[in-house]
DNA sequence: CCATTTACTGCAACCGGCTACACAAATTGC
DNA sequence: GCAATTTGTGTAGCCGGTTGCAGTAAATGG
């Protein structure tokens, strides 16, 4: 159909100015000097052919993509949604933009995730946690990608960790149930295998396996996961608990939920607490005490860290 | 420190390989005639190496980046993270990466979104709803990168879609209330400014006008948003409806929660219905009557009709 | 007024892959 | 056995930007 009309590139600008392709490149990215007068001719060449730089050529000299790959357990999460929400905007901000991709869970996955993005050229990665598959780590050495982790905070980590003690605030959340008064307490958490997060809020609990007992119960990271864990609870355990801990507020939704459908009043029959502090835990009836996790503040640390360590340099 | 190792290119895994690149790139790209040993002798080299050919310069050439974009109006809503994870899993399949981006309801967000997408160099785009700035249009036309337009179905639209019809879905809503019969409905929805969904499903419960009284409040699109609309009608309302039919199951969530602290009981007091069919539609207490949208099935749809007409062509 | 320094601009060589085309070797055909 | 194919491999140039270095014009200095 059109004769091939070929991208118009920097040369078709560099020519219809009467200017070098030097100059031209130079007026567009504000390096070096460029006198008035030039670089407005150039701009209004740009204009006129609605130039616009090709991404792929930019990359392959400069070697950056602009682009920030997180890769986290599970998109639906709220708690990763807010967090990547916020990165997003941050990043956009600096000129960034964000690829996102998930590992159910799985570290093979996320280290075949993690090739995905590397042979696809971002320029910083997130990952939520320390534990990752070695192969990772090699494989992120080789290509020295910069890439924070999230979801922990260990100064000692292989890799620099942006975010929280889980073993504290598994102590924290046994410590207040212990003061108001609970001594029976369930433990609903999602799965522990490949995940660090959880095994160290788990551990923080553990330490108050004299003071309090407690009873583990994993269940699916979703709100029906906290609901059938709880119904498991109330129809098969012979002793049962006065309060539910749930380690994410989703499963602390679904088991108020099912506590309802039983007919169970809350926290009369039942204390409800949660984790991660999302939108609605105080709104809710009766409003669910959670342990509020700092995820946009988090999202933010993240995003300025890596962009400054790639515009700059420093961890 | 080190003597600036230079990145292992094509070239010095041909040296290696005692081969010309050519070669080499062929067998690694699977294309034209490779004898079986030369293929080994190239992988060999290859796998010593641990070479990774540079995103970036292949995309140079191949003008591809493997690269998907989508910019939705808001990240953190549930529909919209069950969308994009899903998404992400067929596109990761078909090897393509997801890059998110929302426009928080502004259409002008909404193009400068998009123009950094561009820049970027992403193969395809995703957008949800058909209005957009005009200039977005002259955009994606000049640079050519295929479109696709989610939660709507329009065969006539000016880009393609793949979604559902919005004013159906209103009517429907409307007339299973009328069916059961409510009369006076309190129609809770987010932001109708720049949304186009919102406004068709409003269009499609309008044409219910006779038969129904319907009165509409615009809300935030949070659980908060719905809580707070619930107030103010229970407080506000001279007349009070029988049922609140809410534009997204979160905004349901907020307004369940709302009547639970107001001492009202569900359904008896008043009815809720929600719009989305969230994964806890079914389980909460009581069970909301949600009109389930194909989030999934979506997400599959527009994934392969874009990596179709990529590796292929056709709309 | 001539020597420097400073401000601009252009040439041409990359960046690291892909691939058209040429050429050589191995098969096939008759 | 020699031409016509079919396979297999190499040379070299291109993709579309960026940038070091050189060269020219203008400003500054003594």
């Amino acid at each position: 159909m059109k004769d091939a009309p070929s991208r118009i590139g920097i040369r078709d600008v560099a020519s219809k100015a009467g200017l070098s392709v030097a100059t031209v490149s130079r007026t567009l990215n504000g390096v070096g000097f460029v006198k008035q007068e030039t670089r407005e001719r150039v701009m209004r060449a740009v204009a006129e052919l609605n130039y616009i730089p090709d991404p792929h050529a930019r990359s392959l000299t400069t070697r950056r993509s602009k682009t920030i790959a997180a890769v986290v357990t599970q998109l639906t999460h709220p708690v990763f949604s807010s967090f990547l929400a916020t990165l997003e905007r941050s990043l956009a901000d600096r000129g960034y933009a964000l690829v996102v991709a998930s590992s159910d869970f799985e570290l093979e996955a996320e280290v075949q995730q993690v090739r995905r993005m590397l042979s696809l050229g971002v320029d910083g990665l997130i990952l939520s946690g320390e534990d990752h598959a070695s192969e990772l780590f090699e494989l992120v050495r080789r290509q020295d990608v910069p890439v924070v982790t999230i979801s922990t905070f260990n100064p000692n980590a292989r890799l620099p960790t942006i975010g929280y003690d889980n073993v504290g605030l598994g102590e924290t959340a046994a410590q207040y149930l212990h003061d108001i008064g609970h001594r029976r307490i369930a433990v609903l958490h999602g799965p522990a295998h490949d995940n660090d997060r959880t095994q160290g809020r788990i551990a923080g609990l553990k330490k108050f396996a004299g003071k309090l007992e407690l009873a583990f119960v994993e269940a699916e990271w979703s709100e029906h996961g906290g609901a059938n864990a709880t119904r498991e609870i109330l129809a098969t355990w012979p002793v049962q608990p006065t309060a539910l801990l749930c380690l994410s507020d989703v499963l602390a939704l679904g088991a108020m939920f099912e506590l309802q459908r039983s007919g169970k009043v809350i926290p009369d029959d039942y204390s409800v607490m949660g984790f991660d502090g999302l939108e609605w835990a105080d709104i809710s009836a009766p409003p669910l005490t959670t342990i509020r996790l700092p995820v946009r503040r988090m999202a933010k640390a993240v995003s300025s860290a890596l962009v400054n360590f790639l515009e700059d340099g420093q961890p």
